[in-house]
DNA sequence: TAATATTTTTAGCTTTGTCTAAAAAATAAA
DNA sequence: TTTATTTTTTAGACAAAGCTAAAAATATTA
């Protein structure tokens, strides 16, 4: 499997937890920063290989043997990433790129003997399940915290949004996987949330508490 | 710079050391497996970005720039080896491949935070030196095993042939870096060596002793 | 339901890196 | 120093992965 096909499977495999109802060519293309030309012409590609079930203008659904090679692609993409912030000192905002990259190296050793290395992680540095060997993974029950009750105090496990500049503004406020958070008041208006963590008051946007997740 | 690029910089390189007037483009296509056509367009587009000196007809060299970026590569894919020997568990004779694959990553700050978990190595496995940040690498004064005198007892300090049989040869003869070797016998017809290593005698052909580096 | 807008696909082109076959240059042999 | 051989380059073609522009299908709106 090319470099290219792998990242197609791995979009595909996202976008399809979001809309179970097969994944739209355009959807792909906007992931990808290409054309939609360019989207079909690489469906018809995997659909040849058996890694996606497509059918003209309807959509594109990844069969078992496409959702396991994803799946190891995600391994890959987050043992990578907990490799290169608990060894080598890089922070949550400077892994993804380097992964994106070495995800790609092909060795069944290479990354079971990683994975050893790290001491069988079950999450990565933004709080997703890495998938085993075989393709499971643990589903953990974490929530937004924009859903989270006035009074209630939770701890962060999680971003949904994995961006460098969402992760550097929750540096900036020092929130990382584990810090506890108290939900004070909430604001009907416009979902403009008032916390409180390490002992400080924040508001937060709602877009903020769209994107944390905790538990 | 392509992997393709890279991969052409890399076997000019090695092969600059060998022949010192310049690197025929037969030897660059038989080192990676390629044709002579296909390796003159690529000097091509190699000269045109300043990285060899290349005339038509007169072999290639490597200019300062294309010298240093060939080095960095070499870099990357011996430190690379370290990590997987060192820290993966791998064998000597396992992690060419796939130090092939990683040598391409492209990360300023990995693979420095790389040397530095590995504690700034000066060799690879194969007792090759290790090029740092600039460029530089240690010269360590080695010799064949073929060139030694009898009754000389001397360290295996590097392989010259890197390939898995080679490797795997000296694995069951159970030599390896920092193996001490005596050199009891040559036979003048055809070079055999008879030697000593860890009390017991082993008779070697020239083509073993013409391949192992020694001080 | 008919007209309009959006999404997706097709057709045709481009770039990168490869190949084969033929031509040209350099080397070696006679 | 011709002739033959080997090496290298050129010419033309191909597959992968992308693009633009136009056509076709689907979805939305009036
Ligand atoms: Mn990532
Ligand atoms: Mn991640
Ligand atoms: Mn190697
Ligand atoms: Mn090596």
């Amino acid at each position: 499997m090319t470099t290219s096909e792998e990242n197609y499977l791995k979009v595909i495999y996202h976008l399809s937890n979001l809309s179970p109802k097969g994944v739209n060519t355009n959807a792909i293309a906007g992931m990808l920063d290409t054309k939609a030309s360019s989207v079909t012409d690489m469906l018809k590609k995997l659909s040849d290989k058996e890694l996606v079930n497509y059918q003209k203008y309807q959509g594109v659904f990844l069969t078992e043997k496409g959702k396991l090679s994803a799946k190891m692609i995600v391994r890959n993409h987050r043992l990578w990433e907990v490799f290169l912030v608990e060894k080598l000192g890089f922070a949550w905002d400077e892994v993804h790129e380097v992964a994106e990259e070495l995800e790609h190296i092909r060795s069944e050793k290479l990354i079971n003997q990683l994975d050893k290395f790290l001491n069988f992680p079950s999450f990565d540095p933004h709080g997703d399940p890495i998938p085993n060997a075989k393709g499971e993974m643990p589903t953990i029950a974490k929530q937004l915290l924009s859903e989270i009750e006035i009074g209630s105090t939770i701890t962060c496990v999680g971003v949904k949004d994995t961006s460098v500049d969402f992760l550097q503004y929750l540096n900036k406020q020092q929130i990382s996987l584990g810090t506890n958070i108290t939900v004070l008041e909430k604001e009907a208006f416009d979902g403009t949330i008032k916390i409180e963590i390490n002992h400080a008051v924040l508001v937060i946007s709602d877009k903020i508490a769209n994107n944390l997740f905790v538990k």
